[in-house]
DNA sequence: TAGCGATGTTAGTCATCATTAACGTCAGCG
DNA sequence: CGCTGACGTTAATGATGACTAACATCGCTA
């Protein structure tokens, strides 16, 4: 939907609290109301966005997941894809961690499971290639390889759309490689 | 200051706008309006707050690299001190790279500048490690770092605090001897 | 001890904003 | 033709919130 696109630009920017309905509005062409006809609420557009979000990343995860022959193909699998909606949505990825505190409870709970599973997912990949560690140490690890995918929006047009694509990449998966050299302290501790 | 400290946990939380000035005073023990004896307003509070960040890291950085005997320990030292920083105060990190856009004009320049040379510190020393690699190339490697390593608002807790400063330092460590592999691609388009 | 400067307090003021109301337009279809 | 439902528009309305005003308190020092 247009709405939601404008929006996520607009969150991305400012802040939810920062876009009013108006700027929204403004920013599709129409003024201000005329969002009501399509969104009960401020809250319920952000809603539908994180949830639009967190279901698009999931399930394009789960199937590239289940189409590969092996982990390594797996985790392959995961990077290009987030990979490829980082570069494709930079507002979405913005707005996708930054703003779930904003929407209300029957949404958020939803989100969160579906950020949830899609962590698992690399998880669960991950301790497939590093069985010697403990999962704790992969989610943290996830979430790392997470904040690089995600800097995209940091350095927009410093390189060609390729080359970044492949700079991330190779600096993801090499970064994994490290997460089972300390594992012993983790092991032993 | 201890406004400062509240005020960076309520901004992480709920963002700039999200956060009123009545609520900034109520974590303080003081009620609203009292804060304007200390701050001329709440972007002036944002402003102070951003630059100070900008100016801790910046300085730290700078202190700790001409400190370093050659780039390998420079390098070093960045990293110990970007994660010693994330890890003791991750709202001002959060905060720090989402709301540089709510800063008034004559503050924003200053801080944009103090980041933008806290980011050539990192790539002045890559370029001597990885000589082959053109600064853009460098520049992006950094950020993505940096999103790394700030991924520790995301894993609050997963991990002992050592434990996830070695992880963090091992994988940014690894992930940059990935920067130059496709260097070549680079290179020759 | 009188006065002052720093720091709070409570009660406005004035904007902004989400949301709703009341009112068109108009395409499609009976 | 005339209705209906989708979609917009421009006024309220009611909160909330930043900021200011007017008025304490109180430690300090002349």
């Amino acid at each position: 939907m247009e709405i939601l696109e404008a929006a996520a630009e607009l969150f991305a920017a400012r802040g939810f609290h920062g876009v009013s309905i108006e700027d929204i509005g403004g920013a599709v062409g129409t003024s201000g109301p005329a969002l009501y006809r399509h969104f009960s609420g401020k809250e319920a557009l952000l809603a539908e966005m994180l949830l639009d979000v967190s279901e698009r990343l999931h399930a394009a995860g789960a199937s590239r997941v289940t189409e590969a022959p092996d982990a390594e193909g797996a985790l392959e699998a995961l990077l290009t894809g987030q990979i490829e909606f980082a570069l494709s949505h930079p507002s979405l990825i913005t707005v996708h961690d930054r703003e779930l505190g904003n929407v209300p409870e029957p949404a958020r709970r939803q989100i969160r499971r579906l950020q949830r599973l899609y962590v698992e997912e690399w998880v669960t990949v991950l301790s497939e290639l590093y069985p010697s560690c403990p999962p704790p140490r992969l989610r943290a690890a996830t979430h790392a390889v997470f904040g690089l995918l995600n800097s995209t929006p940091h350095s927009a047009g410093e390189l060609p759309r390729e080359t970044m694509a492949e700079l991330l990449r190779d600096m993801a998966r090499t970064a994994l490689t490290a997460v089972q050299d300390t594992a012993q302290n983790q092991a032993k501790s």
